[in-house]
DNA sequence: TAGTGGTCTAGACCACTAA
DNA sequence: TAGTGGTCTAGACCACTAC
């Protein structure tokens, strides 16, 4: 029983033969930036229904490979964009806050169960929520919720200004010496909020990040993140050791064996 | 100017709305592995094209809220299985090797262009490559295939058996104390290889995570490990630190605020 | 105004599963 | 054999962009 069955007797889908047909043209007859033909000529080029061809460009479009701009065309994508994910990258520790991510908005309000459960906190106990927005490259990246219990910040200033709050739960918190995080990386799709920092349609696949931070032993906060799926590659350089040579695009590694 | 514009006057798309009111059902009518009406019914209780309606479950199954099988029906999927990576779990280090990966095959060829950049080695250099398949709670979570320059393991013993080749190469590597790595987790879909050993269709979203480990501050190897998207939640334990409370899915918390 | 991708329809047939 | 999801078609109209 051949694991695989290379020649199998199963024709493959159109859409599937497509796409495969189609990355062969990206990679070798177009470059970064330009458009392809529209999709109405595409599909009268290769005899199938538009729909079918759509099915290849949807795939083509989740592997990061092109870029679909209504009343523009489809663009040929550029390669994604590495995204440190660090402390240090995040604005944390005693360094420099980094100028990456922009403040949105700084909520207090009672937990609800679920988050009350992913912190250890009671039900209803009160949490700051800071919500920021990471850009790279002039382009907004990701998101960020990042809630902390009002418990563990005691000497957090009276009111003020809602970004001048945010600041000072992001500097308190700081001050906790976090001395540990623990990360979880997996598929989600942008809600209606996300979607709209992110600048893509409700929907649009995104990497999401799950931090939780621990200072002495305690956990202190949790962080949600949603990555951009399309342009982001997530790199975790846990000692900065290996850099030896860039690592080409997965994709192109995964075929060369 | 709001951000966002809640009660925006653009109508949201029939199969956006649609996945939310089956989201809400999925979780408050339905229970892990009960099966969902078939599409047929469904399209038209909600009066909508079947390909409307499937456009709503494919938004659902890319979260990992729904599983569809053929000749079956669809079917509410199970909470994603959060999913260690580190050199422990993938046994790595002088530890027992881990149970949890089968080794599939092992080949010694010439590197391509690209897998020689990749590794810093001249392109055309002998190069292992040993695939692996990881199972996690009785399935295939995820494939990979380490990379490794001959000229990394000289004393690699002669022919033999290809698993024994393989697991020859491990040890060998296991031997050069790794004292480091770094990665790095991008969004993929499954080739065909690799969606046959992940018992998945071609073009299931997968995780790909690239990997990077030195020895003496030199890159000794490079492993590409695609994780099935729709079933995995990698975590990233560092040091294991913060097990106060195991955090709810990240799509309830990030609705949780 | 013309051209693009995005959404939606109403059907058809196929591949697979289970009884 | 009946029922399911998977694929594919040929069309329609809409939302957005650029000229």
């Amino acid at each position: 029983m051949g694991t695989t069955g290379q020649l199998a007797t199963v024709p493959e889908p159109k859409y599937w033969h497509l796409r495969t047909v189609l990355l062969r043209a990206i990679e070798t007859e177009f470059t970064t930036g330009q458009i392809l033909p529209n999709e109405r000529e595409l599909s009268a080029r290769f005899g199938v229904a538009r729909a079918t061809l759509r099915q290849a460009l949807d795939q083509l479009e989740l592997e990061g490979r092109l870029v679909r701009r209504r009343g523009i065309g489809t663009l040929i994508a550029a390669p994604r964009v590495g995204v440190p994910v660090n402390r240090h990258e995040e604005g944390w520790p005693g360094t420099a806050r980094s100028q990456a991510w922009r403040i949105v908005d700084c909520t207090t309000a009672p937990a609800t169960p679920r988050l009350a459960k992913a912190l250890g906190v009671v039900e209803g106990a009160t949490v700051h929520t800071v919500r920021r927005v990471r850009m790279v490259q002039g382009q907004n990246m990701a998101t960020e919720s990042l809630h902390v219990p009002a418990a563990v910040l005691p000497h957090l200033p009276g009111f003020r200004a809602e970004s001048d709050r945010a600041r000072s739960v992001l500097r308190q918190l700081e001050r906790l010496e976090v001395d540990g995080e623990s990360r979880s990386v997996e598929l989600g799709v942008a809600e209606a909020g996300e979607a709209a920092l992110l600048e893509r349609p409700p929907g649009s696949p995104v990497l999401v990040m799950t931090t939780q931070y621990a200072a002495a032993g305690r956990l202190v906060a949790i962080a949600v993140s949603t990555y951009r799926a399309d342009t982001c590659k997530l790199t975790f350089g846990e000692t900065g050791l290996v850099e030896v040579t860039p690592v080409a695009a997965s994709s192109e590694v995964r075929s060369a064996s």
